[in-house]
Order: C-alpha cells, then structure tokens, then sequence
DNA sequence: GATCCAGTCTGAATCGATACAGAGAGGTGC
DNA sequence: GCACCTCTCTGTATCGATTCAGACTGGATC
C-alpha cells in the first residue's frame, strides 16, 4: 500500500489537514512544522497528495481535453492540425495546465462515452463535422469549450476562433478566375457522409457536410459565380479522408474527358499537394498545365509552390487555448476571427491556350 | 447543481449502487430497470458518472502521460517528436486510453509537482537527460513508466525502448570515415549543461550531458579511432538546443580556420540541416563541400539529400505505449532496441582534394 | 415442502484528499 | 486586567462515485 496523507499525519502526530496545508497552503502552518511533515513524508516515500483525490475534492482537474473528430493519429500526420497543436500547447504551458488528447472510437455510443469520462476542466474542438453530439456531451457535463469549426446554430455565447472561410475561399477563387479558368474542379474531403471517391453531384452547396468545406465551397462558387460559372458548372470532387493519397484517388480520371478543368481548388494544401503528385504521375506529365490551389499554407507548401490561403494555424490553437483558460469578461470578445492571406506561388497561372 | 448520481437514483427510486451498476456494469440489473435509469438520466441532464469521482474509487484514470523534458511546445515542432507521438497515439487509440500532455515548468520544484499531480496510470517518458528526478518522482507514485532514453544505471526490470545509439552513430561515422574524411567536427545539443554554442573541449566522451549524446558520441570516435583519428582530435561543438538556427549559430566560422573541418557529424537531422542552413550561406556556398550527416532521418532528410542514420520513430512511440498499456509479463521483452539503417545520400562525399 | 440457485437490488464502507468553522495559545493596546 | 487579534492547528463534513457482502424473490429440483 502506498502511504496516504492520513499516514503521514500519523508519523508526525498532526492532523490531517495540517498535512494538506502543508502541501497546498504552505501559509497556514509554522514552517516549522511544515518542514517536519515534508521531511516525514519523503522518509515515507509519499509522494504528495494524490491527483485524483485532490480534484475530486477541489472541483477541478487542472487540464484541457483537446478533441479531434476525426482519428487522433492521423492528426499527428496532419500538419496543419500539428501546428494548431503546437499553439494550444504554449498557452497551456503558460498556465501551467495539462492537455488530455482523448481518441474517439469509431461507434458513436462508445465516443460519446470517452467524451464523458474525460478527466479534463474544458474542451478545445479541434473540428466539428456533424459531431454536434460532442459539443451536447460537453454542455450536459457543464464543461466551457472552444470550437474552431464555424457552426450554424452557435449560440451567441459561444467561444470560437476561426478564420472567415468564405471570404478567404472567394478570394483564392477570385485569382484563379482572374487568370481566365472557368471550367473548375473542386476538390474536397467528405463532401457527403458516404460518398464515393471522385466527382460528385450536389445539388447545392447546403448539402455539403462540414460547415467548413461549406463555408469554402460557398466562397468558391460566390467567385466564380460574379465571372458567370454557374454552381451547375462546377465540378466538385470527393476525396476519401485528408491526405494525399486519398486526393490523387479522387482526382485520377478527372482529365481525362474531353473537356477536363483547368484549374482545381482544393479545400486543403494536404488535398492539393495530392492533386500535384496525380498530375506528375501522369503519362507526358502535367501538360498542359493544370492550375491548383490549397488550403491553410503548411511549410510543405511553400516547397512545393503551391498557390493557397495562409491562415495562423498556431494563434488558432493559442487563442483557443487562451479563450478557453482565461475567458474575457465581454462574451463578444469570445468569438475571434483570424486574418487570412492569399499566397500566389508557382502552382496557378493563366489558362493554356489549346 | 449539476446532478449527481445519487440525484439520479432519487429519481427513479432505486439505490446508488444500481444506478452505478446501470452505467458500468449491464448485466447485474434488468435491461428494463436500466432502461428506465437511462431516461431518467437523460430527463435530468445527468451527463454519467463523474470521471474523477469514479478514477478516484477504482484506482485507475485510464489516461497515460507523456514526458518531454524539453519546452511541450517545443516537441511538437520537432519531427521526430511528432512522429514518436504518433505511434504513441496509434497506440492509445487502440487501447481507448487518452494521453496526458504534462508541461514542465522551468524551474525543478514546480517540474516535480506537475509529474506529481498528473493523474495518469503511467509514464512515456521521451528523453531523460539528467532528469533522473523525474524517473524518482513516478517511481515514489508506484506508476509504471517506459524510458526511450538510455540510462547508464537502469535497472533489469525496467522498460525501456530505444536503439544501439553507439552502434549506429558508429556505423555512419564509419561511412564518413570512409570516404577519407579526418577533420570531423562532431555536433550536439547541450553537450554539456551550461556551454556557450561553438566548438567546445571536452576531456572524454563521458562528461556529455545527456545519455543519447554519449552513445552517439561514443559511437563516432569508436569509428574514427579505427582509422587513427583519436578523440582528441576531433572537435565536438555544442548547439544551444536541437533547432537548424541553433545549429548554424553554433558552426558559425567553423570553417574560417586553416584546416577546417571537412565533414560534420550531426546528433539529429534538424541539426545537420542548420548546418547545411549555414553552408549555403557562406559566401561563395558550400565550397570546398563539406560532408554532413544527420541523425533520425525525419521526413525533410530525403528532401535535403541527407545522408543519415535511420530509426523507426512511430514504431519507438507504439512499442513504447504498448510496453506501457500492456507489459509483457517476461521481464526481458521489456526492453526494446528498435532496428537502424544508414542511409546514404547526397550530403556526403570524399573529401575534396585541395 | 424443503433446498438450492440464479437473477435483482440494497446499504454500508471506502477511495484520498480539501474546506471551513472554530479552538487554544500567546501577544498587544489601553 | 480585559478585550481583541493573530497565528497555528484540529475535527468534521464533503466531493461523487464503486464495491462487495448480503437480502429478497420466484422458480426449478428432488
């Protein structure tokens, strides 16, 4: 048996608060006394109140649960979550609280369950699809949160840092319609719930799954639309998960046709740097040239010159963070929007005359 | 008030004990009754049992910690960090197990609460250079840990997963040595605690700091003392941490002496390549060339056409939780030496004839 | 009809600490 | 000399669950 507080107060002859202060309230006894107790307690090899208890008892635990919907290892591949990671770990450094990443298990009843046994004080939500149950367990447990994914029905309360995804989508598609595509391929990941890989025909925007590949297929189609491609004109395709490979799966036939798009808009760099790879692999290489963008400006993208929408992913998880453990006063002053910026490289360029 | 279990109980009638049982164990109560307890929860916004509450009364939290002896923030723009924390997270995944992200403060006292104060039932402890306090701290909490690290003084029973760091150091020294080099500058992060950057003496490789840096180190001049180059002729430099500007601060007008050093063998790939960083900033870049290696072959490695020592680094996570979660019940399959490669690329070359 | 058993449910003890009101000692001010 | 404080320390209630031995019920067994 490990010895217990109780223990030690024994082999000094205090109480047992004593002891508590002594570790806790170092201002309630004599050091003295306290000095006896910590003495007293290494003699006995214990090793200080324990975690579990103390946060029963005082109402909290001391650390954040950060939640990823999709599968917590492959977030670890995923720079862009990596980097956001990064940002949430320096605020918690700073205040000297513990992050717990908590894996979901594929069936729901079994994730919802993780979600309530987290020993965690609050939640940051990495990326909500249409995994609103996770925000339902963290309210029904009375926990504050912090998503980064735009929600339909967020509640004016509700903290959020984000970037505006579809004004930063429109902008991206503004240059790519600016250099004369028109017939366009948009490229995103899980567009439905159970959709094949590849072209897809979606009757609208709206049916797209996750608020965020909504906000930025919107903001594609709000560019193209002011140059008179309709929705209808639009080719969106569906890429099974976020990764390269799943990507260049997505993409193999598309130019294949007749008339193949010119330009293809990813809804990420990691889908984009996937379409590259597709188009290198093909027979005769990429000719002619097919413009892509992407998404969030990982380093990989600069290397690879690719044309996409920078976004802080580092102040994201900071500021999440940060909302999250020291909450502002002002409710408006939870809801923060990040800058975002075009970054033009060598991945786009004016449509090839054929 | 949020309700409690007991709130619960009230509600339907029934005892506490039969309502834990509904949540925790199906089988000791009708499927009716627990039916009727789950409406009842849900009808009170009974979110189930508290996590703390019930860690606290079984003994266990169902989370491990993660140790990084360095900045938290920090590891996760380490590459090879990442990457062990992923096979670390591969891991927990499949054993439902949540990981804890302890941050260590600056200053040891506090360092040591936080290990005390994690509720966790274990450790992944990444690197331990003298940090042997922290091995103390879990060892007097009766926590089972794995150590990656080696440590000179371990004892038989612990579990410990890493490489033959001397070997494989020796194996790329070897190569280098090969191709005819004999002015080697050998390259390290916090060779020794307090050094400033630069080249530094150092009277064996016993006084290195850290555990990793000795086995590469020892393993470097095993190598070049079999072709007569003797250790105290080769020049070690410290790197204020383990970053590319570290590393180009630290061999910053090593090659502006007479005979500088033809080749630089690096403790880690990011090292190795704030060396080729400070090469392609000379003026006139790398010329004559100079040889450099690095060490864990992480990603950006092929990139650079870095020649370097490979390790499996997801594998070294996995096996590392794994050893955790569920330990081998032989002793000796508790520790683990992972497989190295050599791996030859562009950034090593005979020495140029002047 | 007594015995035994499986299936359900209950009650008390327990996990290891912290909070808070208050007791007692010793010192100050007037 | 008395009221009043401050400084230390104690005792009890409490945080929210799980565990385990046992009570009760209804049926099957012989």
């Amino acid at each position: 048996m490990k010895p217990t507080l109780q223990a030690v107060a024994d082999a000094v002859g205090v109480s047992r608060s004593t002891v508590s202060n002594a570790y806790s309230r170092p201002d309630q006894l004599s050091a003295a006394l306290r000095e006896r107790i910590l003495d007293a307690a290494r003699q006995l090899g214990y090793p200080g109140p324990n975690p579990t208890a103390r946060s029963l008892r005082r109402g909290f635990v001391g650390s954040i649960g950060v939640l990823f919907t999709s599968q917590l290892s492959y977030a670890f591949t995923d720079p862009f979550a990596v980097r956001f990671l990064t940002g949430v770990s320096a605020a918690a450094e700073r205040h000297g609280t513990s992050m717990l990443l908590v894996p979901l298990p594929p069936a729901q009843t079994d994730a919802r369950r993780a979600v309530e046994n987290a020993a965690v004080d609050g939640f940051c939500v990495y990326c909500v699809a249409d995994e609103e149950w996770a925000l339902d367990v963290i309210r029904a447990r009375g926990l504050p949160y912090v998503s980064t994914a735009p929600r339909d029905d967020a509640g004016a309360d509700e903290r959020y840092v984000g970037i505006d995804e579809r004004a930063a989508a429109r902008g991206i598609a503004a240059h790519v319609a600016g250099l004369g595509h028109r017939r366009v391929a948009l490229l995103a990941d899980a567009v439905l719930p159970d959709a094949p890989a590849g072209p897809l025909t979606l009757d609208g925007v709206h049916e797209a799954w996750h608020p965020t590949t909504r906000g930025r297929l919107t903001g594609f189609a709000d560019a193209f639309g002011e140059v008179g491609v309709d929705w209808a004109d639009l080719t969106v395709v569906n890429a099974l998960g976020n990764s390269r490979q799943a990507a260049a799966a997505a993409v193999a036939g598309l130019f294949d046709g007749p008339a193949p798009p010119t330009a293809v808009l990813a809804g990420s760099d990691v889908l984009a740097l996937g379409v590259l790879d597709a188009l290198a692999q093909r027979p005769g290489g990429a000719n002619p040239p097919v413009s892509v963008t992407g998404f969030d400006d990982i380093p990989e993208a600069a290397a690879a010159g690719l044309t996409t929408v920078r976004q802080p992913a580092e102040d994201k998880g900071r500021i999440a963070a940060e909302l999250l453990l020291d909450p502002p006063a002002d409710a408006a002053a939870g809801h923060v929007l990040l800058p975002t910026a075009l970054v033009v490289r060598a991945s786009t360029g004016p449509v090839p005359r054929s």
